[in-house]
DNA sequence: CTGTTAGCGCTTTCAT
DNA sequence: ATGAAAGCGCTAACAG
């Protein structure tokens, strides 16, 4: 079954395709007969134009494309954003995950950007990138943006004060020994939270101990070995800041195999609020990133773009939600 | 700034586009030493191929569209599942959202099929379609398909035995009373959800009154009516079924509008368990559907049908989760 | 082995 | 007011 095209409507209106084109875009130079038997035809035999065609010739689409590693719940409540904030203009959502084939991770964005930008989508907002986009064909803006010399327009919350207060909420409980388990250091983000991190330590009179620092990778299956490694630690922590809730989640399993639990054994804080985190048993006490408002801001920033306006740097604030996954320590 | 083209590599490698094209694809009729050499400039260049442009010759672009009418948590559940079943297969997901611009509601699915299907996906999975889908020029499986002729394929919970079970719930826990906010009637999801639900009282020896049905279309806007029609009864109900979560956690707002508490002085139950259910105060009482086992569902059967294989309609169980939002009624 | 050519579905000058 | 023709970036015959 072929798809209905221009030709099949020009054949059964008996016009050209240059006439059922502007009679469709509403371009004048057309008969209103003629345009309204063009319309019936077209009604009548369903057409739509290929977006894929229509994006070659002319370039705009109308499209906003939210390009993303994996459809994981981060990337998922930042698309819920951006779609809200698209209602009411001209622009269609497409979300691509464009590493899952390639298998390849690193500078995925690069990919995705080349395939489809220039064509298919006007603009494009890339999250967690794995490097710094280069000078593109469409605007772009990236959330959680990567650590590289700062791209063009990006859309973060203020990671450092996020972490400073994950970490004071167990120093304040009274741990000591707090471990850190990070994120994808190339990402700003990361870099940014173990910085609170081990600042809001030094604040608090705690020396600042390597052994207690895994790698976490943001992801549950990145997260595993780190969070072994540091319960199998000889002097382990009572309490772990993850840098976000995928890996203080994925901590808390590994937690419950070794026997602990959380939080009467080890307190663990996260990063994020995904909807999972208030869903988890126990209910994981986190740092919240307002997710559908930085997707809607990442929309408002390329609209203005997209409009030749100047790009921007938002930042937005962190807020310490304190649910059941932290305690103060044994005695 | 233009994207690379094909041309431009061409060009700097000294050779013809066809030869380029043929390099990058892998064809042969290429020298060894062209074929590196091709292939260094590409990767100086960072040329990746248009999708656009390959999909408009080659008929076969290696991706999957997830066409959704918005990205609200259901279809974002489905969405991950999806992807994550696509994980080591050659394909990339292309999720669209085709109503956001449109306005319109109603056949977006025809539309997004139209523009996108014969060219950019290889096939498409429908998420609550507005009508059975046409005969398309790419195989298509519905998601909690429309409720009318069967289309080709489909995956969907049973829903008839989902809502007995949440219904049967509320009278063993009491009630006499209980209403139901009914989802989106076109749906075959919603008919059977009222139909087991007027089925369960009938079992239970309950009389079903009609005034005790209100429309909730399965969305939180399109909720608030009914929800208030409902309570403000002369004799309103003690319990109402909620035809999914997002009508539930309305149906509880409201209730709190009224004065009424959830559990205490209503009880109310949902359907789905979108991660939302879970975390909502109070943790809401629903009916289960295996989301991201449905879109892995829903790929499996994609892909076969890609392979040249039959269709299929899968039918995956719905699970009763009680949580805080049903108790007894009030003495 | 390499290049020339046609054409995917559409829009847009430019003639008529 | 209408249509013929060129061309967007690419691939697949086909010639050379």
């Amino acid at each position: 079954m072929r798809r209905t095209t221009i030709h099949d409507v020009a054949r059964a209106a008996g016009v050209s395709v240059a006439t059922v084109s502007k009679a469709i875009n509403g371009r004048d130079g057309v008969a209103a007969a003629t345009l309204a038997h063009v319309l019936s035809v077209v009604d009548e035999l369903g057409y739509e134009s290929s977006l894929v065609a229509t994006s070659m010739r002319r370039h705009r689409t109308n499209v906003i494309g939210v390009l993303v590693a994996e459809f994981e719940p981060f990337a998922l409540q930042l698309l819920s954003g951006v779609s809200t904030a698209l209602q009411g203009t001209r622009y269609d959502v497409l979300a691509y995950a464009g590493s899952i084939s390639a298998g390849e991770h690193r500078g995925w964005e690069r990919r995705s950007l080349s395939r489809l930008g220039g064509t298919l989508i006007d603009g494009a907002i890339i999250v967690t990138p794995t490097s710094t986009p280069p000078e593109t064909s469409v605007p772009i803006v990236a959330i959680d943006p990567h650590a590289g010399p700062d791209g063009p327009a990006t859309v973060s919350v203020i990671n450092l004060d996020g972490a400073r207060a994950a970490t004071e909420h167990l120093v304040s409980l009274g741990h000591r020994r707090i471990a850190h388990l990070r994120g994808r250091t190339d990402l700003e983000s990361a870099q940014q939270r173990e910085k609170g991190y081990r600042s809001a330590l030094e604040d608090a009179g705690i020396r600042f101990d390597p052994t207690l620092v895994a790698d976490g990778g943001y992801r549950t299956a990145d997260s595993t070995a780190g969070a072994h490694a540091l319960l199998e630690l000889p002097e382990p922590p009572t309490a772990v800041f993850a840098a976000n809730d995928l890996s203080a989640i994925e901590m808390i399993r590994v937690a419950a195999e070794h026997g602990l639990r959380v939080p009467d054994d080890l307190s663990v804080i996260g990063f994020d609020d995904i909807p999972n985190a208030a869903a988890h048993t126990p209910q994981l006490t986190t740092v919240r990133q307002p997710l559908p408002e930085m997707g809607a801001a990442a929309v408002r920033v390329l609209l203005t773009m997209l409009d030749g306006g100047e790009y921007e740097h938002v930042r937005m604030p962190a807020e310490l939600v304190v649910r059941e996954s932290t305690a103060p320590p044994r005695a």
